[in-house]
RNA sequence: CGGGGCGUAGCGCAGCCUGGUAGCGCACCUGGUUUGGGACCAGGGGGUCGAAGGUUCGAAUCCUUUCGCCCCGACCA
């Protein structure tokens, strides 16, 4: 290609609202453009990037016997009140209707579309397992779309669903995907964790999050520095909690704490660690049919992980409850505790579970229970509902967490059988007998990806792409483009790498020298051949872009260490 | 969804407070000089000032409504 004929925009201002390097240089290098919220073109070399990394997904998936097909974007609603997602999926989902007033979807998912075309089709466990994916586009309605390409509302994404006779099956091919995704991922050259992860709405059991290591990531995750252990922090697990602090040993009884709403002002009152203490942390919680307030205790260092809270009360939603609705419970802000609460649902954390000396809120204004133990309270109270942090023990090994950012780039779940039994999806099994479908559903964020390897490499004058995803991997730059024995050396050389499929640039366009050399750095080819004014000499440079660093070759050399670095 | 900000040329902005019919930088076009780090000189094109309504002799500027975009938070399969 010859740089004079390639429309890429390029620019020296950042657009004022990309805050993110990905952004900004995406932008800047003429990859991508904004037509709206959450909304972005692609222009020819941002198209050729997405296109490698998606044969880059599209290859490892052939490989493992999956078969690629294409849902349809549009989606009938009927599918989503089947699955019952219809109601609960929330304003993300973007619904419309058609001239006959037929009510539509825009898919921000496929799990229902996928069932329904296997939905009678498949009738034995002799056609099983099958796994089916695509890679398009979706639509999201997000609250608030930013950072670019990382979270838009339209975006690409490969997403999978595999069909299973039982869950052991169903398990195996969680582990090719898992194994699959991290073959995709290291190809691409990210530094990525697979990590345990919250299921979401989405349901099912088991779930992992595949996230790349980036500063600007939205997601928390706690690793350990030990062994490999490494979860989002909405799942994330540590050893209980303990403290060399002495226990306070004290009878049950009931204190006067006129005033002392925090767990500092209770503490500092009864000169004892907070740890000895029970937060009581308040919500709301919506459901399909009904709010209702709930209250969740962990212990007074703490602080409770929402995601954690929503799932224990299976809620659909989780705010913050007003003062006015915590006093219509029945509750006293800064004074509720477990102990004689009633009438409002509760639950405790597990680390809270048969621990003594504890002082808790007595549920009436101005008084505090001391010498509280953890004994009567039924099983299903007791959840995991504590926020990981930094410096708490690893589960497994007892070693150190540490919490890290993460960027989501692929998740990976164990559905079970909660599809294909809303929507009545069944075989025969060996037994006759009619079953719902195991399945198992995977997602790699294609278009965010583009994005992410930016985030990922980038230095302050652009991007830094690899000889994997780079739109061109050779920067072709005459310096002056009035010279005809540098003109004439560079097509020679050109015609020769792009006739054996090489994909190379060539900034043939009447530019000085500096502005090629910017344009090649905000791009940010994998290398640039300079030829310039020492070819009278016999020499061209050749520079890598990742460290800049510029090697004098002799130019009947230059094919041979060409064709040595682009291998 | 709560709080805030901004819409003036392709991009970045000034002008608005105190109304008088629009300007700067970059980009673009023509000619010339230049050619190893985003050149220089000369000339030139391009904006119904987001939209609608109102006040006024007169509105980018004041008032009302509306649309869009962005930031912080909540949210985020």
């Amino acid at each position: 290609m010859k740089f004079s004929k390639l429309y890429a925009p390029t620019t020296k201002d950042a657009p004022k609202d990309a805050t993110l390097p990905s952004h900004q240089y995406l932008v800047r290098g003429g990859f991508i453009s904004q037509v709206g919220s959450g909304l972005y073109n692609f222009l020819p070399m941002g198209k050729i990037v997405f296109d490698k990394i998606k044969n880059v997904v599209k290859e490892e998936m052939d490989k493992t016997g999956a078969q690629e097909i294409q849902m349809d974007v549009v989606t009938p609603a009927e599918l989503w009140k089947q699955s019952g997602r219809y109601d609960v999926f929330g304003k993300e989902l973007c619904r419309f209707k058609d001239r006959k007033e037929n009510e539509f979807v825009l898919g921000p998912t496929h799990e229902e579309v996928v069932v329904d075309i296997v939905r009678n089709r498949i009738n034995s466990y002799k056609q099983l397992p099958l796994h089916l994916y695509q890679i398009t586009t979706k639509f999201r309605d997000e609250a608030r779309p930013r950072f670019g390409l990382l979270r838009g509302r339209e975006f690409t994404m490969k997403d999978g669903y595999s069909f299973h006779e039982d869950e052991a099956s169903m398990k195996e091919e969680f582990a090719v995907m898992e194994k699959t995704y991290t073959k995709i991922f290291t190809r691409l050259g990210l530094d990525f964790r697979a990590v345990e992860a919250d299921s979401g709405a989405i349901g099912g059991s088991g779930s992992k999050e595949f996230m790349v290591l980036a500063q600007n990531g939205e997601d928390d995750i706690v690793v350990c520095q030990n062994c490999a252990y490494a979860a989002n922090v909405e799942a994330a697990k540590r050893a209980p909690k303990t403290t060399a602090v002495q226990a306070p040993e004290a009878n049950f009884g009931k204190f006067k704490t006129p005033d002392m709403k925090t767990i500092d002002d209770v503490s500092a009152f009864f000169k004892v660690d907070p740890f000895y203490s029970i937060k009581a942390v308040v919500k709301k919680a919506i459901y399909v049919d009904k709010e209702e307030v709930v209250v969740f205790f962990v212990r007074g260092d703490d602080e409770l992980q929402e995601t954690k809270a929503q799932n224990a009360c299976g809620a659909l939603d989780l705010v913050d409850a007003s003062l006015e609705e915590v006093e219509k419970a029945g509750l006293y802000a800064g004074f509720i505790g477990p102990v004689g609460l009633e009438n409002v649902r509760f639950y405790i954390d597990l680390e809270l579970k048969e621990a003594k000396n504890l002082i808790c809120g007595a549920n009436e204004v101005d008084y505090h229970f001391v010498g509280v133990s953890m004994f009567n309270f039924k099983e299903e109270r007791y959840k995991d509902l504590v926020s990981v942090r930094a410096d708490d023990r690893c589960a497994c090994c007892g070693g150190t967490l540490h919490v890290t950012k993460g960027i989501e780039v692929g998740h990976i779940f164990q559905l079970g059988q909660k599809y294909a039994k809303a929507m009545g999806a069944t075989f025969l099994d060996k037994n006759g007998k009619a079953q719902p479908f195991y399945m198992g559903c995977y997602g790699i964020g294609v278009s965010r990806l583009v994005a992410v390897m930016i985030e990922a490499s980038h230095d302050d004058k652009g991007c830094i792409w690899n000889t994997q995803t780079a739109p061109y991997v050779l920067d072709m730059i005459v310096s002056n483009s009035k010279d005809d024995a540098q003109n004439a050396f560079a097509e020679a050389l050109y015609t020769k790498l792009h006739d054996e499929g090489v994909n190379v640039l060539w900034d043939d366009r009447s530019e000085r020298f500096g502005f090629k050399m910017k344009d090649f750095e905000l791009i940010g080819f994998p290398y640039a051949l300079i030829v310039g004014k020492e070819l009278e000499e016999g020499f061209v440079e050749i520079v890598e872009r990742k460290t800049l660093d510029k090697t004098v070759v002799k130019k009947e050399d230059a094919y041979a260490k060409l064709k040595e670095l682009l291998a």
